[in-house]
DNA sequence: GGAAAATGATTAT
DNA sequence: TAATCCTTTTCCG
């Protein structure tokens, strides 16, 4: 269940594991098969994120770039023999990443370790192995493809180079609900329903405002916040909204007399417990299929 | 042991 | 708006 941050933390440890290495490939759950064979045996280049989405590009990358978007519910185990070197942590058992969390184990048992589940993908090397389970998408590409993928999709915030102006002008263009907007991975990539929520909180804009009424000021307040965000999602391996104080004015009375809250959010999953500003109860509605949760005065229009 | 929910997105009606 | 796909975990009886 990944939002950006996820899919740029797995680059990375697919970076530092696979790169410039040859792989084996195969399908243990038996639903990627014709794709493990094209895929196995050839040397991983480097592996990519853009918004939600993963690239990997194996040589030679022209046209077999392994494509993944683990949807709702995918999630990566990884394992190591414990003899190499990684910046990740190492540690106990073996375990599922969820929430981002990339971990190498030690594994004291056999390696590799037999696949757990449904592994659609088992990528092994000497040293380590990946397993992929339930991706919405995973699929060989040419680079036409890669960048048709790319193409509909809006700047990252957790590229360097992203283009927020971009996002201000996707904004304006549409009037759905600016709640909805963020969602929209064609205005920006990689925010999923925590991000957009937190954001919203913490800019104190009303979700249901339309998006083309949301100012400009606010706008980029919530780029930048988001850049921030996510960039110490991808450091820590999951999302914490709470650890920086919202820069909205709205919220400064009430900084400098309070406590920090417990909890990783102000407002995702948090319906009816008090606000962690104003103590109105927090709201929550559907939109478009998807729970969105707020504060009715923190967040109100006007 | 079964239902519901989950940090998603596409397709059909 | 609804149905659909993909899978695991948590909660409830």
């Amino acid at each position: 269940m990944p939002e950006g941050h996820t899919i740029h933390r797995l680059a990375g440890a697919f970076n530092s594991l696979f790169a410039g290495r040859a792989v084996e490939t195969v399908s243990p759950q038996g639903r990627f098969i014709a794709g493990a064979e094209l895929l196995s045996g050839r040397t991983i280049v480097r592996a990519q994120a853009w918004g939600k989405h993963l690239f990997v590009h194996f040589d030679d990358e022209f046209s077999h770039t392994w494509h993944v978007h683990l949807g709702l519910y995918g999630s990566w185990t990884f394992a190591g023999d414990g003899t190499i070197e990684v910046t990740e942590v190492i540690g106990a058992p073996r375990r599922r990443v969820s929430e981002g969390e990339v971990e190498i184990a030690v594994v004291d048992e056999s390696f590799p370790p037999p696949p757990r589940g449904q592994v659609r993908l088992r990528i092994l090397e000497k040293h380590a192995v990946a397993d992929l389970t339930g991706p919405t998408t995973c699929a060989v590409r040419t680079v036409d493809e890669v960048q048709r993928v790319i193409a509909r999709l809006g700047p990252d915030p957790l590229h360097p180079d992203a283009d927020a102006e971009c996002f201000i002008v996707a904004l304006q263009r549409r009037r759905i609900p600016i709640a909805a907007a963020l969602m929209d991975q064609s205005v920006i990539a990689g925010i999923g329903n925590i991000y957009r929520a937190e954001a919203l909180f913490r800019a104190g804009v009303d979700p249901m405002k339309p998006s083309n009424a949301v100012s400009i000021e606010d706008a980029m307040a919530i780029w930048h916040d988001l850049v921030e965000l996510m960039t110490d999602g991808v450091k820590v391996g999951r999302i914490i909204t709470t650890k920086t104080s919202p820069h909205h004015s709205r919220f400064t009375a009430y900084l400098s007399q309070s406590l920090a809250p417990t909890g990783p959010f102000y407002v995702y999953q948090r319906t009816g417990l008090g606000c962690e500003v104003c103590a109105t109860p927090i709201a929550m509605t559907e939109l478009a299929g998807r729970k969105l949760y707020w504060c009715l005065t923190c967040q109100s229009s006007s």
